[in-house]
DNA sequence: GTTATGCAACTAACTGGTTAGTCGGCTATC
DNA sequence: GATAGCCGACTAACCAGTTAGTTGCATAAC
């Protein structure tokens, strides 16, 4: 078996991915995320330092980068909806690290600089697009974005669980069904209910 | 101090919500409950079992009476919206709960028949309002359960926090009134956009 | 009303196994 | 033969669950 340190350390995270995803950070095994990626459990502590940055550059890895390569189409809510919710059918991990940092870290709170610049500028997209018209402007900027991804994710097969690519569809659908009728003209404001 | 055997459980439970809540399964201690409850851990065992049991008390104590003590009303999806929500306001350890159960146990599938079958109640309600014409049936009736419920708990100050009283009381407006939205007369149907 | 008895409630200390983290040495490669 | 990559074996702490024994209370006998 050829020596190569960076091929090492990539089997370490992916295994280090399938364990904190499957069992969080408090019941992740160091030992059985060595014994996954076929290396010795020391490796881990010289690559990563332990168990909490080991979670940490996972969470870099598979969240932050989640956020980065779904850029916001404030123009095109639904689609950038569906683009998420497929992104979590490709990437099953990534909604559950979410879930496991936000339990166990404090909320979303705690969420790495990268996530809330990201937030922020997709905020602020938002808020552009309701000032130029192209959004109408009854929720606050940062409530309209909660709603959509909040709404990407709720379809994730982790938490509602759907059986059959059929039922994935359809659920797909109504999540950017529902994007849509959020985002559409006409009625009143949130106040004015 | 006197010896009350139904007490002594009652503050263990209590204890053993709090630390579940804040920690999940994997992560709480049992030693930690005991103290908290300020009894002898050996009377877990004696009452509850084991870790594990003592975590089905806890949800079933906390989460299935929540399901129980929210009824829906599919002539206003609205209103139930904003109960739930108030409801995790009131009771804010019934959603992590809710989360580390779905996340630690085997997501939604693994909960208790009580709440299973009460959510099928809930889809049962709403096709009824749905043939009836209070209700459009645009979305399958599971679907539109998921979307407001997922969409009560989402506003929750737990995954997206809220400061002050003023944000919060807008956070709910927006919940109901995006609940509204989707329930609102008119458009098409998810399938046909 | 005082004392003996039975028992549920409770406790301190222990056990067996697990777990994060470490350390000294081995090995492939250049 | 120097060095980066790697490993087996170890340790100290931790943790769920157990056990043998103590304490307070109720009931009843005298």
């Amino acid at each position: 078996m050829a020596r190569d340190a960076e091929e090492t350390r990539r089997r370490l995270l992916a295994a280090a991915a399938d364990e904190f995803a499957q069992r969080g950070i408090a019941g992740a095994r160091v030992d059985r995320i060595a014994a996954a990626a076929g290396a010795n459990k020391a490796l881990i502590y010289a690559y990563f330092g332990n168990k909490d940055q080991l979670f940490d550059a996972v969470f870099d890895a598979l969240v932050v980068s989640t956020v980065a390569d779904v850029p916001i189409d404030p123009a095109d809510l639904p689609g950038y909806a569906g683009r998420l919710f497929d992104r979590n059918q490709t990437h099953p991990q990534a909604l559950r690290l979410l879930l496991w940092h936000s339990l166990e870290r404090g909320g979303m709170a705690a969420l790495p600089p990268a996530v809330v610049a990201s937030n922020a500028d997709k905020a602020a997209a938002i808020a552009a697009a309701q000032r130029a018209g192209q959004l109408p402007d009854r929720y606050p900027p940062e409530e309209l974005l909660l709603l959509v991804i909040g709404l990407s994710l709720l379809g994730s097969a982790e938490l509602a669980p759907t059986d059959g690519p059929e039922a994935l569809a359809r659920r797909r659908d109504v999540v950017t069904d529902a994007v849509a009728r959020l985002v559409a003209a006409g009625g009143g404001t949130a106040a004015g209910r």
